[in-house]
DNA sequence: ATAGTGGTAGTTTTT
DNA sequence: CTACCACTAT
């Protein structure tokens, strides 16, 4: 062992102090001060709903760089690339436009780029296919049908499940044994089965340099655990690091985090475990607890004044989590004592939900808040389907976040896997899609044609080499499309070639809503145009989808804001003036599915988040008539977390109908 | 081996 | 409602 040795820190001298432009004594509350102006070791900053989390670490981007840090040392990890980049814009207006430079993303945007130049190491070349979860899935089944695991007795668990499991088995660190014993004892029996095939699907991907998003984060800690020199360089380049939203984080992103720090301990993470809402990904509350462990000597600031909701929205909101088992660690308060009583109203029907919604935002707008000021919230992204129809009707412009995403489609996959392989030949999952496509092609035929092309180096002249008459003339269209692709250079051109070459077999294959899918691929179309890399495009498809949809009336009114609906989960971070929560109804929310003890905790968090979105106005709602499919109409129970509520914090609205005779 | 049909079970949240 | 399975006809 080497001796360390002890270092001794020379101040800023307070002349150089006095020098900065920004004021942050004057704009910062004292605990947010010292989290933006401490730079040097790991700090934990806990911080509740609204109380300037995205503010602390915007000042302190623009601080450190004000100190003279360079900003490409600064790696600032977010939950979403969206959320990196939006504090980074909020940073360069406060400092100057140096903050563009910093480092920053997701984990697995970052995973992704490190592993680009890096992967090496790690057997990854340059040119690796990110999997999407479908993808996945696709590989999972395929493997288990090579079993004959489709064909016992005992019904082997659908793919979905299979990739669940393995899934959770690597974002919680635990063996798959292991993990099959506490969450899914009744698949004990195929124990085996899942190991093999898990094993398989690893091998799989490794071959063909495919990688889940499971696998990004697994390569780099890999990469960083097995390879000293670039853990050092990673580590030295990325000198000060920021992790947000880090109750949402795993073991195995804490990991990366604590190697990617190993040679500074410059780390703050920030978070709230009342909002953690990731369990399904692997995330635990309690991580966020564990962090002082893994950083030793870890200074805990803890934000409490919220500077977003009013008094009368925060007594709801707290009054949510006061009832959760386990103790959160804060206690909201705000000096904005004034506003209205948040709302609890329980409709007769969905239709009139979606009614007093419509009606009530008129009156917000007319009232002077902006439609872009206001949100719907749900569980579940279907629970707004009627509402959609109702705001159409309307004429209340929206966007949805959350829930559909059109990059699922198949038509939108389709087109995409022929521009997959042409950056990586080796992925069969989107060659097995391309050659589904051909008529009389089916698996079997797939397989073989993909053997073929395998041995030989100019796939399009394999193609058209292919010995099975039979198939000649559609592999020669094939082969001939890819090389009018491989002469393109603009990711927008080389998408134009395969739709020509991909419309007539969409037309063919659904006749009866063409024209609907063929509007997916022209968007498709547009979204490629803004790429000049089909790799920057792929890799920007498989991890950050273009999930907001527009509603139809958009057209009309394009100046005054849209209307956000949401679901909670793609509602984390933002705010707005009025927030309205729907289907606040046992079975929906919670859901029928998370009725298990932890999943009930974490419903709770979410609806936790959910009402902390509010600045002034609250409402939650719930049909009191429900039409459950199959089984008719029932009564809806409203949501266990606000039933327990008392009148005057959450005030209960009765909804009434106009009548249509004036008589009386 | 593939394509088409008919019946049935499952139906959240996201990188 | 749709994705998935089993089955049948080509």
């Amino acid at each position: 062992m080497q001796p360390t040795p002890e270092k001794y820190v020379l101040r800023r001298s307070s002349a150089r102090r006095e020098s900065f432009r920004i004021d942050y004594r004057g704009e910062l509350n004292a605990a947010q001060y010292e989290a933006v102006v401490n730079s040097e070791g790991p700090f934990l900053v806990v911080a509740g709903a609204g109380t300037g989390k995205t503010r602390t670490l915007v000042y302190r981007v623009a601080r450190l760089i004000e100190s003279g840090i360079e900003p490409t040392s600064i790696l600032l990890l977010t939950f979403t690339r969206k959320a990196a980049g939006e504090m980074l814009r909020r940073a360069s207006l406060l400092l100057d436009g140096r903050c563009d430079r910093v480092a920053g993303g997701t984990f697995h945007s970052f995973a992704n780029t490190t592993l680009r130049r890096f992967g090496r190491n790690v057997g990854l070349e340059s040119n690796f296919t990110i999997l999407d979860r479908g993808d996945a899935e696709d590989v999972l089944n395929l493997l288990r049908a090579d079993r004959g695991l489709d064909r016992k007795e005992r019904r082997f668990p659908r793919k979905q499940t299979i990739g669940d499991i393995i899934s959770a088995g690597i974002n919680r660190n635990t063996p798959l044994g292991a993990l099959l014993e506490s969450d899914y004892p009744h698949l004990l029996d195929h124990e085996e089965d899942l190991l093999a095939l898990a094993s398989a699907y690893a091998t799989y991907k490794q071959d063909r340099q495919l990688v889940d998003y499971d696998d990004l984060l697994l390569k780099l800690r890999q990469l960083l655990a097995e390879n000293q020199a670039t853990r050092q360089h990673l580590s030295s380049v990325h000198r000060y690091m920021m992790v947000d939203e880090y109750q949402d984080t795993n073991l195995l992103q804490a990991d990366i985090v604590r190697l990617l720090a190993s040679e500074h301990q410059n780390i703050m993470a920030v978070g709230d475990d009342a909002q953690s809402i990731y369990s399904f990904r692997g995330a635990n509350f309690r991580n966020i607890m564990d962090f002082p462990n893994l950083f030793p000597g870890t200074r805990i600031i803890v934000l409490e004044e919220n500077y977003r909701s009013t008094q009368p929205v925060l007594d709801v909101t707290n009054a949510i989590i006061a009832g959760a088992r386990e103790r959160h660690t804060k206690h909201l308060f705000s000096k904005r004592s004034d506003g209205p009583s948040p709302l609890v109203i329980p409709t007769p029907t969905e239709a009139l939900q979606s009614r007093f919604v419509c009606q009530r935002i008129l009156e917000l707008r007319e009232e002077g808040t902006p439609l872009s000021d206001i949100a719907v919230l749900f569980r579940s992204s279907f629970h707004a389907f009627d509402l959609e129809l109702e705001l159409t009707r309307y004429e209340l412009p929206f966007v949805k976040r959350g829930g559909f995403k059109f990059i699922e489609t198949a038509h939108v996959k389709d087109a995409l896997a022929h521009l997959r392989v042409i950056n990586n030949p080796q992925d069969t999952v989107s060659w097995l899609r391309i050659l589904l496509l051909l008529d009389g092609v089916g698996p079997r035929a797939s397989e073989e044609i993909m053997r073929w092309i395998k041995s030989g180096p100019d796939v399009a002249q394999r193609l058209e080499a292919f010995p099975r008459r039979r198939f000649t003339l559609a592999l020669q269209a094939l082969a001939g499309l890819l090389r009018r692709v491989h002469q393109q250079r603009e990711p927008e051109a080389q998408l134009e070639e395969i739709l020509r070459y991909y419309e007539p077999l969409l037309k063919q294959a659904h006749a009866d809503d063409y024209p609907k899918r063929r509007k997916d691929l022209d968007q498709l179309l547009t979204i490629a145009a803004r790429y000049h890399t089909l790799e920057a495009l792929l890799v920007d498809m498989a991890l950050e989808p273009p999930t907001d949809s527009v509603g139809e009336v958009l057209a009309t009114s394009p100046d005054e804001g849209l209307l956000t609906l949401s679901t909670i989960h793609s509602a984390k971070g933002l705010e707005w003036q009025a927030v309205f929560i729907i289907w606040a109804a046992e079975g929906r929310f919670p859901s029928t599915y998370s009725m298990r003890d932890d999943d009930i905790e974490e419903e709770r968090r979410l609806m936790y988040v959910a009402a902390t979105r509010a600045k002034r106005e609250l409402y939650v709602s719930y049909p009191i008539h429900i039409f459950e499919r199959g089984v008719g109409l029932v009564m809806g129970k409203p949501s266990r977390f606000i039933e327990s509520l008392a009148p005057e914090l959450l005030r209960p609205l009765t909804i009434v109908e106009e009548s249509d005779d004036w008589t009386g």
